[in-house]
DNA sequence: CGTTAGCACTCTCGACATGAGAGTGCTAAC
DNA sequence: GTTAGCACTCTCATGTCGAGAGTGCTAACG
C-alpha cells in the first residue's frame, strides 16, 4: 500500500479544511484552484485515491468530490491540524468577562457554556465542579415559624444546601440558635463518612437534625451536577441537520433528557488535558455522526468537573479545541484562585 | 351571512378533534362515516363552505380537506370543547408526586415542568415563583480563610442567596459571628427598599456589609426567575415541524435565548385562571404557527410564577388546559402549605 | 516512473410530464 | 333543505430527461 505522503497529508489537510467550511464533497478542482496546490487536478485524483485507499477519505457516491472519513478527521487532529491556540485578544475578552462575572463556581459554567457554544455555534456542554465527598462547613437553623425551621448547610467549598425541616414544638429562634451552636460543634469540618460512623447523640431533636443533614448530604452527593447545556439551536443550524430530521430528534432527546452522561461518559475524562471523540468513536448512537471534544477541570481527586464542545465531525477541530482547552484552564484557575 | 347553527357547530368541533389527531386535512367523508353525523357529505360540504365563509375554517389548496383556522380554533376553545377536567387518577399521581419531592420551590417548578411536557408531549415553562419585594430573614457571615468570608441570606420565603466577601483584615469565626448577629438585629425583617432609606453604619466593616447585602439583594430582584423548560425533543417530534425546519430553528432559538418573556409576556398573565393564545395571538413572530396555554400562581401582588404550555396551534387544548389549570392551582396549594 | 491532458462514464439534481387519488363545488332532482 | 352525480382542481409519487460535476482510465510526455 502506498504510504501517506507528504503532498498526501496536505490534500488531506485542505480537504479537511474545505469540506469543515463548506459542507459540500471537495472536488479535485477545487483543490488545485483555490488552494493552489502545485500538481494538476488528475493528479490530485490520483493521491485522492490513495488516500481513500488508506480509509482516510470517502465518496458520497461515484461522482462527487470527497469527505473526510473518521479516519481522515482523526488524522487531522493528530498530526495535521497542528497546536491551535487562541489569539491573544480573544483570550482577554474571555478572561474580562470571567473576572466581571460573580465569583461562584456556577456562575462559571454558565458563563463558560455560553461562550463556548456562541464562539463555535455548536453545542456546549459545561458541568460545574463537584467534590466526591462533601464537608460541612457550617450549619445553621432559621424558624420561619411555630412549626417550621430551614436548615441551611454550608459546605467547604462554599455551596449552600437547605432544607426545610418541620418542628414537633414550637422553637424561639434563640432556642434554635442554641441547638445550631451545638450542632456546628459537632459536625463543623466533618465529611458524610465521618459522620455516618458518629454515635447518635443524646437529645432526640439534636439526633433527628443530624439526621436531616446526612440525609441532605446523601442526596446531594447522589445528585448528579446540573451539567449547563447551551447552543441547542446554533447546533440545529447545522447544514446536517437541515434534511436529516430524526438524527437532530435523537441528539436533541438526549439533551432533553439530561443524559449528559451518554454524551460525555466519566471514563472519557481520564487523561487530563483536551481529548476528542469523532464520529463512532462515541459510545452513544446518536451521536456517530458527531464529534465531542472535551477538557476535564479541577483537581482530579475531589473537585472536578469538565467543558465540552459538541458539533458534526464536520467541525472546526482547530478552534474547538482551542476554546475548549483555554476554557478548561481558566476555570480552574479561577477555582484555585477563589476556593484554592 | 349564515349563522353558526348548532350542526356546523357541531361539524367545527369534529374537525378540530380530528385534525388534532391526525395532523391531515379533514375531508366531508370522513366526518360522515367516521363520526356518524346524520347528513351525507354533500350536506356537510354545504356547512364547510358555510364555515369557512364565516373564517373559522381554511382549505390549504382547492382539493384538499378542511383545517381549522385560528378564529376557529379560538372559537373551540371557548365554547365546544367543554369544561375539560383531568381524571381523578392521574391528580392523585401527580399530586402524589409533588408531595414527595422535597419542600423547594425551584423542585416544584421542575417537576411541575416535567409532567406538563410529558404529559402533553410539548414545551412546558413553568417559572417558580418570585416576590418583588425581597425581605430579609437572617443573614450568616462564614470564613472560609483568612481573606474571604461567605456571606448567607435567607429570605423570608425560605429562598437563600450567598455572596463570597473578600476581608481587608484578617478575621477570627468568632469575630464574624458578633459581626453577623449585629447586622442581624439591623437587617432581619427589613425590605430592600427599607435597608436603602437608613443611615449608614458607624463601624466601616459592618457598613461594608450592609452594601454587599443591598448590592446582592437588588440584583437578585433585576434577574428574572430562571424559567424551567422541558419537553423540547417533544416538540420537535411534531408532525408541523418535520417540514418547517427554519420554524422550528426560531422556537428553539427562542427558549434557547432564555427569552421565556417572549413567549408569555408578563401583560398575558394580567387575569387569574387558565388562558390561551392561539397562533396569530401570540406576541412573538416566531409563536404565529403555536398556541400558548397559560395560567398565573401564587399571590398576584407578592409571590407569583405562571404555568406554560407551547404547541402547534393544532394541540389537545381540552387537555392542556386542564393539566396547566391542575398544576397552576397545585402549585399554589403547595406554596401555602409550606410558605402561607 | 511520476505527471498530465483528454475523454468516456457515473451519479445527482432540478425541471417537466404523467397518472392516480382525494376532495371539492356545482347542478339538478328529490 | 337535502342529496346523488359528476366534472374539476390540486397534490403527490413516479418517471424521464438533460445539464453539470467529478471521477477513473488511458495514453502520451519529460
Amino acid at each position: 500500500m502506498a504510504a501517506v505522503t507528504d503532498r498526501r497529508a496536505g490534500i488531506l489537510r485542505i480537504i479537511v479544511r474545505e469540506y469543515v467550511e463548506t459542507a459540500a464533497p471537495v472536488g479535485s478542482r477545487t483543490i488545485h484552484d483555490k488552494y493552489g496546490v502545485p500538481a494538476s487536478p488528475a493528479t490530485i485524483r490520483h493521491e485522492m485515491q490513495a488516500l481513500e485507499e488508506e480509509g482516510l477519505l470517502e465518496q458520497p457516491h461515484t461522482s462527487a468530490g470527497r469527505v473526510p472519513s473518521d479516519r481522515g478527521y482523526r488524522m487531522y487532529v493528530e498530526s495535521l491540524m497542528g497546536q491551535a491556540d487562541l489569539p491573544g485578544d480573544e483570550k482577554a475578552t474571555i478572561r474580562h468577562q470571567f473576572f466581571q462575572a460573580a465569583p461562584e463556581l456556577d456562575e462559571w459554567a454558565d458563563l463558560a457554556a455560553g461562550l463556548l457554544a456562541r464562539s463555535l455555534g455548536l453545542l456546549a456542554l459545561v458541568s460545574p465542579p463537584r467534590s466526591r465527598e462533601l464537608q460541612v462547613k457550617h450549619l445553621e437553623l432559621i424558624g420561619l415559624n411555630e412549626i417550621l425551621a430551614l436548615l441551611v448547610v454550608v459546605l467547604r467549598e462554599a455551596r449552600v444546601l437547605k432544607q426545610l425541616v418541620p418542628l414537633d414544638s414550637p422553637f424561639e429562634q434563640a432556642e434554635l440558635s442554641v441547638l445550631a451552636a451545638r450542632l456546628n460543634e459537632r459536625v463543623s469540618g466533618r465529611t458524610v463518612t465521618e459522620l455516618r460512623r458518629d454515635p447518635s447523640a443524646d437529645d432526640v431533636t439534636e439526633q433527628r437534625m443530624i439526621e436531616t443533614l446526612t440525609g441532605i448530604l446523601n442526596e446531594e452527593s447522589a445528585r448528579e451536577a446540573a451539567v449547563r447545556v447551551e447552543g441547542v439551536a446554533g447546533m440545529l443550524g447545522q447544514p446536517e441537520f437541515q434534511r436529516d430530521h430524526r438524527g437532530m430528534l435523537d441528539i436533541v432527546s438526549l439533551v432533553d433528557q439530561r443524559a449528559t452522561d451518554r454524551v460525555v461518559p466519566p471514563e472519557s475524562l481520564g487523561g487530563a488535558g483536551v481529548s476528542v471523540m469523532i464520529g463512532d468513536e462515541n459510545p452513544a448512537d446518536e451521536l456517530h455522526q458527531c464529534s465531542v471534544v472535551v477538557a476535564p477541570y479541577g483537581d482530579q481527586a475531589d473537585m472536578s468537573g469538565y467543558v465540552a464542545l459538541v458539533g458534526p465531525t464536520r467541525m472546526r477541530y482547530g478552534r474547538g479545541v482551542a476554546t475548549v482547552r483555554y476554557l478548561s484552564g481558566l476555570l480552574e484557575e479561577m477555582m484555585d484562585r477563589v476556593y484554592g
